[in-house]
DNA sequence: CTTTAATCGTACGAGTGAGTACGAATACAC
DNA sequence: GTGTATTCGTACTCACTCGTACGATTAAAG
């Protein structure tokens, strides 16, 4: 290994605090993902990452704190994908069924759900997921579905009613139950799922003749 | 007050331990919607039941055991409601947005949220929310797609699909949204939410001519 | 009236984790 | 070199809750 696995004591080499920073929050992934919101101890994040408690109440405040920065880099990452879905030159069908796939995979990856658990129980980050999650998520498929519209490809009355109708055709209650413990859809389910929906999706708002 | 409000010690009067047992589950609903599930001590339930600790001991053996019984009851009122929407004589669109109706008010309402955040950090309690809830409700419903499927009204692969599509169409990312703490939808939107995702459904499952 | 069962109130033990404090250690700046 | 900033490690305080124990109290049973 280049790195050191335990680190030494004393004032740190410059420009690794990015680094150490994000070797903190996977840290805090892992613990979360082991012990859930309420199970999850700074300690325990200190000790996986090498760094010292008050390390981390230094650079976080919070166990919170961790928490939110979690969510957020979390929340960048998808937004990231799921913008990127969008500008390609696909057709229609194509681009939508690629957002639908890589949204139940999204959703029902460990790390979503351990968030989404977190948030639930904790208003302040509920806020954090709500806003730097969802509401960003969301204009950015409202906005294509704008543009299909204009287009003459599809009918709909407003870009946000359908963007939920998307979302409930693929989703359905797959979340909730992910979130209570049932396994997520496997890969198979998944682009079966994809498939149906943006069928469906395209059935509801096919133009009138 | 016929009632005292504060116990007094010592025995208790024959026949009145259900009742009893009631006022501690209806102060447990109340300091859940209160503090969360982990927020909920059983000192606090005690308190407000007029009850002490050690009788929720003896009782229910441990705060989860509380919260268990607290899911059983819930899921009992509900599942009856919705067997209730499935037994008029009202047309197909009628009864089916009777149901869409109340599941929406059901999963937005206070206690089911309450509840199921507990459950999404418990998996024991996850365990008892889907099988008490989803897993008794969904048959319901499923047998009555069936029959309207046998009398020729939808057309549909499975019901269990059919099932699925119908809560995606009315339920949508409703309870998620709320979940997270975002208010939970008024009386009119339910209402026309319940009636366009019916609309939908019927649509996607017309009989081809 | 005596005995028994169920409960209250209070106290206690055990465990836990969030934050804080502080000296020792180390890299960087000058 | 000398001084400064940053971190480690450890120990500490504080607060809190679960679950249990026990004597006192009261209704029911016999």
């Amino acid at each position: 290994m280049a790195e050191d696995a335990t680190r030494r004591r004393g004032r740190p080499r410059a420009g690794e605090r990015a680094e150490r920073e994000a070797r903190v929050l996977d840290a805090a992934t892992e613990e979360l993902l082991a012990s859930g919101y309420e199970g999850l101890t700074m300690l325990a994040i200190a000790k996986r990452a090498g760094a010292s408690k008050e390390t981390l109440y230094s650079w976080f405040g919070s166990k919170e704190g961790v928490v939110e920065r979690l969510i957020q880099r979390n929340a960048d990452a998808s937004a990231a994908r799921i913008q990127a879905a969008f500008e390609t030159d696909e057709d229609p069908r194509q681009t939508l069924t690629g957002y639908a796939t890589g949204l139940l995979a999204l959703l029902g990856s460990p790390e979503s759900v351990a968030l989404n658990r977190a948030a639930m129980t904790t208003p302040a980050l509920a806020e954090i997921l709500l806003t730097s999650g969802r509401h960003r998520v969301g204009p950015i498929v409202e906005a294509y579905l704008e543009r299909l519209h204009q287009q003459g490809l599809i009918q709909i009355d407003s870009s946000g009613e359908a963007f939920e109708l998307l979302y409930g055709l693929v989703m359905q209650d797959t979340q909730i139950r992910v979130l209570l413990g049932e396994r997520p859809p496997s890969k198979t389910t998944i682009a079966k799922r994809a498939a149906t929906a943006v069928d469906r999706f395209l059935q509801l708002t096919a133009v009138s003749p």
